[in-house]
RNA sequence: GGUGAGGUGGAUGAGUGGCUGAAAUCAGCAGUUUGCUAAACUGCCGUACGGGUUAAACUGUACCGAGGGUUCGAAUCCCUCCCUCACCGCCA
């Protein structure tokens, strides 16, 4: 959520930022800062009168002790007149914030300078790339049919046991997604992140803490009963550690690392793209999260970036970063890289990771604050990233390792693993 | 799930209707003293939204788990919910 201060201050900027997005309705700028100015108003209202009740209160108090019966009763009828008055200028405060809130709420971040221009995922601009390049055997599998052929992955069978999309890892398929969790979290604690595994359901106000409520709702799975969310991404309880907190400007940096299941919907996405790993409505997922002084977020970005590309590399990955344009970003982000590896056998490039920075547009709906050095309390940047993505990094494993005997498993897997191949 | 006890500022903890935005202690910050460390002493030390100011000072309002209610006035009384702890039941 953004500040209204900032768009107060420049609201011209505010709009050529947005712009950036293709976010059509810019309008409500105005709107925000109109409402605004209504609530400033009332509540100036409402102050004065609330703080003639309160003296009157006190002076009744007085009175009382004296024994002025009279008196009193003429101020009682007094303070009734103002508080009728109050009563009203209470309820138009609460629905004129709740009409700027619900505007707030759908205004996205604004984009940095250094998002490049664009519309669709064809916009976004490569960074970079590396990796091995890939000869496959004659007859390379896509990795379902590696995945049958090795006994690795059992979807029938969890599609028995719960729905399509949710896979049953079996035997050495179980054990490799296991040795990458293990070495990705190795990895991550290794630079300084702090490893955690959170709860995998959250309540409403976590869930909208990290913006997953109210808009994203019908992508969670929902326990009605007890209202609760299953969690997408480690990213919603992680970060919503520091939810309504003030920090020390010396805690700062925070790195924190989970590994967690991901639970989601994708309601709405049939038929292309959905085969084997490619998209699954339960995975496995380790995540990066730092929470930032606003002055060093761009850094820490960098950092992060560099921190996924050398795990990708450890893998022998082909791979590519995409900067992604205006028009490819999530809601929430200021900047963001997509990390994606090749899968020689789909011929198809598979997001593995996205690395964003949210400024504060994130601690701003969290509350998640820190006083610097001069005393005065601001909203911290927030930054998060995947560090990986599990099933299309063991789609990409198992494709790109193919051999006519077997797969290889990447060296730096191997102590986890326990051996050498498939 | 049952029963009981609780939820107050960074922490401990007082406060059962007006003098309490909140005692006291500890921690923290600044200073004085001291050869250093330590100790002692003095001051400061919650958040949000307003007004005010170049910035402060200053100032209004709200907030004592959350939401309602009673009252001229609520941390304090009443109702609902949430959470924590203890014991019992069940259970990995």
């Amino acid at each position: 959520m953004l500040q209204v201060n900032v768009l107060r201050q420049n609201p011209e900027w505010v709009k050529e930022r947005l712009a950036v997005r293709h976010f059509k309705n810019a309008g409500l700028v105005e709107e925000i800062i109109a409402l605004d100015d209504d609530r400033k108003k009332l509540q100036a209202e409402f102050d004065n009168t609330q703080s003639k009740i309160n003296s009157a209160s006190k002076e009744i108090g007085k009175l009382m002790a004296q024994g002025k019966k009279e008196e009193v009763e003429q101020m009682k009828q007094d303070v009734a007149a103002n508080k009728a008055q109050t009563t009203a200028l209470t309820e138009k405060m609460n629905a004129t914030e709740k009409a700027l809130q619900e505007k707030l709420i759908q205004l996205p971040n604004l984009p940095s300078a250094l998002v490049p221009p664009g519309k669709t995922p064809e916009d976004n601009v490569v960074v970079r790339s590396g990796g091995d390049d890939v000869k496959l055997p004659e007859g390379a599998l896509p990795h379902w049919d590696l995945i049958k052929k090795y006994d690795l992955i059992d979807f029938e069978t969890g599609a028995k046991i719960t729905g399509s999309g949710f896979p049953l890892f079996k035997g050495k398929g179980a054990k490799l997604q296991r040795a990458l969790i293990q070495y990705f979290l190795d990895y991550n604690t290794a630079a300084g992140y702090t490893e955690y595994i959170p709860p995998f359901m959250v309540n409403e106000a976590s869930a909208y803490g990290t913006g997953q409520l109210p808009d994203k709702e019908g992508q969670m799975y929902h326990a009605t009963e007890d209202n609760f969310y299953l969690i997408p991404t480690a990213e919603v309880p992680v970060t919503n550690i520091y939810r309504d907190t003030i920090l020390k400007e010396s805690d700062l940096p925070l790195k924190m690392t989970a590994w967690s299941p991901c639970f989601r919907r994708e309601a709405g996405s049939f038929g292309k793209d959905v085969r084997g790993l490619n998209r699954v409505h339960q995975f496995e997922k380790v995540e990066i999260i730092q929470m930032v002084k606003p002055e060093t977020s761009y850094e820490a970005f960098e950092q992060m970036v560099h921190h996924v590309e050398r795990l990708v590399q450890s893998l022998g990955l082909p791979y590519r970063i995409l900067k992604l344009c205006g028009g490819d970003m999530g809601f929430t982000s200021a900047l963001t890289f997509d990390f994606e590896i090749y899968s020689a056998a789909q011929e198809k490039w598979l997001e593995v990771s996205s690395v964003s920075n949210f400024e504060s547009f994130q601690a701003n709906r969290l509350k998640c604050r820190f006083k610097d050095t001069s005393g005065k309390t601001q909203l911290v940047h927030s930054l998060n990233g995947s560090s990986l993505a599990l099933p299309r990094i063991m789609a990409g494993i198992l494709e790109n390792n193919q051999t006519e005997t077997g797969i290889s498993i990447p060296l730096v897997l191997q102590k986890y693993f326990g051996a050498a191949s498939i």
